[in-house]
DNA sequence: ATACAGATCGGT
DNA sequence: CCGATCTGTATA
């Protein structure tokens, strides 16, 4: 598997949320190097989209890093507790980003468990096992991925993807994002993606899986 | 200066 | 379904 060059990262939010699904993500950090497989992504289209932070061009110091050169780390605080990672896809200017949702552990789980829950990863119950990484807020728990990361470049050597597997077209769901209640027309725009056969997506839309 | 809502999660 | 917990953002 090898890093993608930057014009990987060089297309639409959608685009590169199905191209991210099989890709491996990975953080060399002082807990040594933990990697997990993208299994479940949400596009964040930018200026017509409600549901993105850089809905209507919306400039701030928060979502600068949208507006820069793709593949860049997006790596936000949620409800003061949680952070999110981002891939900033498109152009300079043209604030889009995928936002990663679930992850299946690839190496270092042993650790993912540790800064997880602060316990043994034999002392998980396959519940826990599960929710290591199958949300936005417990992968970025789980791969020690914080604010500290946010505006890190993905080509670079600390936090990058390897490009995986694509995995077959019927293995793809496609269906709305989640907990965008507030977003009006934007609610319905088919912008998630998930791999159907794996155990680690956060939240499953059985009407679009046969 | 102040108010308020949020791309989440875990427990009830 | 609610509360935690705090920052970014908007309004005055």
């Amino acid at each position: 598997m090898r890093k993608p060059d930057r014009n990987f990262y060089s297309k639409s939010g959608v685009e590169l949320a199905k191209a991210l699904l099989g890709c491996h993500l990975v953080h060399s950090s002082e807990h040594g190097r933990l990697i997990g497989k993208i299994v479940e992504t949400e596009a964040y289209m930018g200026a017509m989209d409600k549901a993105a932070h850089s809905y209507n061009n919306r400039r701030t110091k928060r979502t600068e890093v949208m507006f820069g050169p793709p593949g860049y780390a997006y790596v936000y605080l949620i409800y003061g507790m949680y952070y999110c990672a981002n891939v900033v896809a498109a152009d300079q200017d043209i604030p889009q980003a995928v936002l990663i949702r679930a992850l299946e552990p690839v190496e270092g789980m042993e650790k993912m468990a540790v800064l997880r829950y602060g316990k043994q990863l034999e002392e998980c119950s396959r519940r826990e096992i599960i929710g290591l990484t199958n949300g936005p807020g417990k992968l970025c728990q789980a791969m020690n991925i914080t604010g500290r990361n946010n505006g890190q470049d993905l080509c670079g050597r600390e936090l990058y993807l390897l490009k995986g597997e694509t995995p077959p077209a019927e293995d793809v769901v496609n269906t709305t994002r989640i907990n965008i209640g507030y977003a009006e027309e934007a609610i319905h725009f088919p912008y998630r993606f998930y791999i159907k056969s794996s155990p680690y997506v956060s939240v499953r839309d059985r009407s679009k899986e046969s």
